[in-house]
DNA sequence: CGTTTCGTTGAAGAGTGTCAAGGCCAGTGG
DNA sequence: CCACTGGCCTTGACACTCTTCAACGAAACG
């Protein structure tokens, strides 16, 4: 089982936000200077998490939101009698450790699935930058409620569609989080396991390999193991809104 | 089909924070005078919201959260194709609207199950005084975290129970949540109806009444329409938990 | 009191899960 | 360099849960 990552570590570096290429992603577009200057003083440190190994676990106590600068995380939570369910991947650019706000303690996993990079944001120093800055304290509401939105989306992707649409969801979300980041959305690897996509959409990893086969069969799509290529978007697209010729 | 409520509505008073006996679930609790003074200013109105209709609906402007003062209401969220996903129902006391912060519109539908009666919680307001008061800041971000931890629970819910388990997790949940307003755990009225249940729980509602059907003969609850009993607290645990003799 | 909505139950069928066997690939150590 | 190993993926056959379709009964509403 992999361990949390030790909480010092060699790799530890000033961070310089005003010079990240991801501060559109991470934080609010328009700071003037003197914004900017006090943003900096948010992140103490990077910190680097082995593929494998946990940025956190569920019952760590919370101190510190991330700021993921380079790498792919999932998040799981567990339920006490051992069902582990994959609630999210995360990509450059992405905020993770929200859950951890509510009770001062993480409520589920964080691990690596490559080796990733995070800026480490101490939380009171973010609530204390942000009442001073409100154009920050608005921007980290909003991710808030964008996590909220998130979830409200897989909650209806789990609740009522199929296997195979949820599946295509999941592929066309993917790939405009990768288009986003300036990656090809026609061409990409998957970083995690067809356990955890199935994790992750409510299904058993033989019913993800199923549906990719099928999606390959159907020239919607080119899989070879991690590695996948769409080559009819709007035939994904279709499947997903249920228009799917069975 | 259910409108939405008028904006204007003749039941709208002054709200008063002091008073209201469900501080301690809406607001921070330790709060000295001056600071409840502050968020006095916060709630502008009241309003009432019949059954059947919508405090907000999906594109509707977001400017304010409501904070549940009497009534029940459900959230869903509708995709393109048309189908609908029960997301939550709130109670007495909680704070509704989150999901329209990310984008200034709501995201979904919120409806009233019965007759309910919100205040009003201009957001501008709420970010402006929370930058004041630090208290209601950290709760207010609890609140938000909160939800997004609740939702995880909904996906682990959905991903990865079956039908039983998920519906006794439901009764369990709505109990205990009855019990903290200081209602009855074991009795209580379902607000919603099995569809509604069925579509939180991504079951279909012959599904949920068959399972209300089988809990009923097993002796761990007694049902009569929306009228509800638990009689077996820990049997409905037992097949939350998968430790179900089948 | 009629109408409509909501809930229950049965039978049949579809969609996933389960179990099992085998293939592919990367990493490891001889 | 090659054989070995273990993890990951694919595919088939079968079982089972849940949905679908349908009919009926009960409660709520105007």
């Amino acid at each position: 089982m992999p361990e949390t990552a030790s909480p010092l570590n060699a790799s530890q570096l000033r961070a310089a936000c005003s010079t990240c290429n991801l501060r559109e992603l991470c934080l609010p577009l328009q700071l003037s200077s003197s914004e900017m200057a006090a943003v900096e003083k948010l992140v103490a440190t990077r910190r680097k998490v082995h593929r494998g190994e946990a940025l956190y676990r569920a019952g760590d106590d919370f101190d510190s939101l991330y700021a993921l600068r380079l790498g792919f995380l999932k998040s799981t939570v567990t339920s006490t009698d051992g069902r582990e369910q994959v609630t999210g991947f995360h990509m450059t650019g992405e905020l993770v450790g929200l859950d951890g706000i509510s009770t001062q303690k993480h409520h589920c996993d964080a691990v690596a699935l490559e080796d990733t990079e995070v800026c480490v944001i101490p939380y009171e120093r973010l609530e204390h930058i942000a009442s001073e800055v409100p154009v920050l304290q608005t921007h980290f509401h909003k991710v808030m409620s964008r996590e909220i939105v998130r979830e409200h989306g897989v909650m209806l992707l789990l609740g009522s569609m199929h296997a195979e649409e949820r599946l295509a969801a999941f592929l066309l979300n993917l790939s405009q989080r990768f288009e986003a980041r300036g990656y090809s959305r026609t061409e990409f690897v998957l970083r995690m396991t067809r356990a955890e996509i199935g994790s992750f959409l409510g299904l058993k990893l033989e019913t993800v390999s199923r549906a990719l086969s099928r999606f390959a069969h159907d020239g919607l799509i080119e899989v070879n193991q991690k590695r996948l290529r769409i080559t009819d978007p709007d035939g994904l697209r279709a499947i997903m809104s249920g228009q799917a010729a069975r």
